[in-house]
DNA sequence: CTTGAAAAGAGCACGAC
DNA sequence: GTCGTGCTCTTTTCAAG
């Protein structure tokens, strides 16, 4: 990919509704010049879709916790994050070398309903979990430097 | 927070750059109210940004890993986060509860490229570090459920 | 990639509730 | 205080070169 779909791509991560007009200004291109590339980015995939960042304390989801899972049964057919894609309070889900499978992000609203997920994690995959809970998060979500 | 501004988050959460026309029509206000309601949610800071999502691979940043620090020194400040925060390669940094002090995620080019972002992460923080690389991410981003 | 025009949307003031 | 109307200006989209 070349320097101004990179150029494009790093200002739309950092502002993600910045206008076409202001991007033609960054790049020095016409702005159906940016338009046809920032489309071309999005139907090949370099830009998966849009979000707003939202502060999930203001929310009603204060808690975040990292959920490491394990399969009870190292034998069985590894399909966890189909069995878990459901749980809306998992935000993300990477496959990972090392000692466990999975590490899953979630947020929920309490402590209570954090056992709740646990135990619908572990019943939906048949894993054991190990949480990690956040206590605060300096920063987060920052745009890539592509 | 009541009911349609829960719902203007969670649009926005899973379309950032959804229209504010097209709010409107899915929560039944105007325009203009929805434009009014936005605005104070950013101003609160509700909604603290909007990015796009990219496609980590397709941008030269294929690997990504989890890195779990622990100070050598456990009696000096704690200020790891202002220390590290000028590392673009650290897309967040959550203080964790559990035997270590903070997990970053980070996202480099290569395994070199790791190796030498773990060596700035020690001199900078004076840390060390537990890392996790990841295989693959069967999903990421997902909005929150508000 | 650019130009230029049409369509759609954003921003703002004002009045109604 | 919140919401809706109507106006203007900006942004987006599309066609042609």
């Amino acid at each position: 990919m070349e320097e101004i779909d990179r150029r494009i791509v790093a200002l739309l991560a950092a502002d993600g509704r910045m206008s076409f007009t202001d991007l033609a200004k960054e790049t020095g291109l016409s702005v159906s010049a940016v338009h046809q590339r920032v489309r071309r980015l999005e139907k090949r995939g370099v830009i998966k879709g849009y979000a707003a960042l939202v502060d999930f304390d203001e929310v009603g989801l204060p808690l975040t916790a990292f959920v490491s899972i394990k399969p009870i049964d190292p034998a069985a057919a590894d399909d966890a994050p189909d069995r878990l894609r459901h749980l809306a309070a998992i935000e993300s889900c990477h496959s990972v070398a090392g000692d466990e499978s999975y590490i899953l992000k979630v947020r929920v609203g309490s402590p209570l309903d954090l056992e709740e997920l646990l135990n619908q994690i572990r019943a939906a995959a048949n894993v054991s979990t190990r949480t990690t809970v956040v206590l605060s998060t300096p920063f987060d979500y920052r745009p890539p430097a592509v």
